[in-house]
DNA sequence: CTCATTCTACGAAATAATTCGTAGTTGCTT
DNA sequence: AAGCAACTACGAATTATTTCGTAGAATGAG
């Protein structure tokens, strides 16, 4: 019973997750000019650091300090992470209802006819998945 | 340029105006004791009239103070509300891909048939909508 | 070697959210 | 009228997050 699962991410460690993830591991002098390119005002380079640290404490990034300049990583999976953060965000602000969720992000949004067909084809996919597994349910499309 | 749009409610402040938005206007009595149903723990009564007077504040609720106990209803629609609560979750966590979040929130869960239904059908109007309101954008399914 | 630069560690301030205790008022019951 | 119960207002403790300053160690240039 040692392994507590990582927690769900502040708005700021989020942030640097993102930028984990989209370029992997980097130091803290790297993962601060991408931060500060994406705000309009910058931020601090200990600031950086002590969220960093703060994240190695929670598990949510690993460091390498071989080098005096310590390579952090993410420790978590960009999928997981957004998956347990929508969840959250589901049960907080659409009573738990995924449906309602899908409704509101598709309806009150111009999405494109590029995205649409995207969704059709997972709505198939996840039809398709639905039927074989279940062998009995059988709904025409 | 009197009228600040209300801000993004907190976590305890919505749970509040879900329940307001679910029974209608309603007492700190009233509401405090849906609040502790939905909880393991029990909710100060303090602590809930506390947060309702920063709500007020916040214009997030309004309330009738005729009678000694006062009477709460929400200032702000459920739709607009989660609308607004979406598109900063989609910014922070998704990186304003609505379409990445519509895909984990169909991908990682189990969705009914029923609820898949829905939103082929949600699918459709908006197509619909899409080529009526612009004549000549005439993509084919 | 000495100095300037860059780095980490850490303390601490500022802000926000949540929680609850206490004081004082009002209204009802006996 | 006296006392009890319920209500509002408000101060304050607690916790979390974000921010940054400063101290001290390591590195590299001259």
């Amino acid at each position: 019973m040692s392994k507590a699962p990582p927690p769900k991410p502040t708005d700021s460690e989020l942030e640097i997750l993102h930028v984990l993830w989209q370029h992997g591991p980097a130091t803290v002098r790297t993962i601060n000019d991408h931060l500060s390119q994406r705000r309009q005002v910058e931020v601090g380079y200990t600031t950086t650091l002590k969220i960093l640290q703060l994240m190695l404490e929670k598990a949510l990034v690993r460091r390498d300090d071989t080098d005096r300049s310590h390579v952090y990583r993410a420790a978590v999976r960009e999928q997981e992470t957004q998956g347990l953060l929508l969840d959250k965000f589901v049960d907080a602000t659409f009573g738990g209802s995924a449906l309602k969720l899908v409704m509101q992000a598709l309806g009150s949004r111009s999405t494109s006819a590029d995205e649409l067909a995207q969704i059709r084809r997972l709505l198939n996919d996840i039809e398709i998945q639905n039927s074989t597994s279940n062998s009995d349910d059988d709904d025409r499309a």
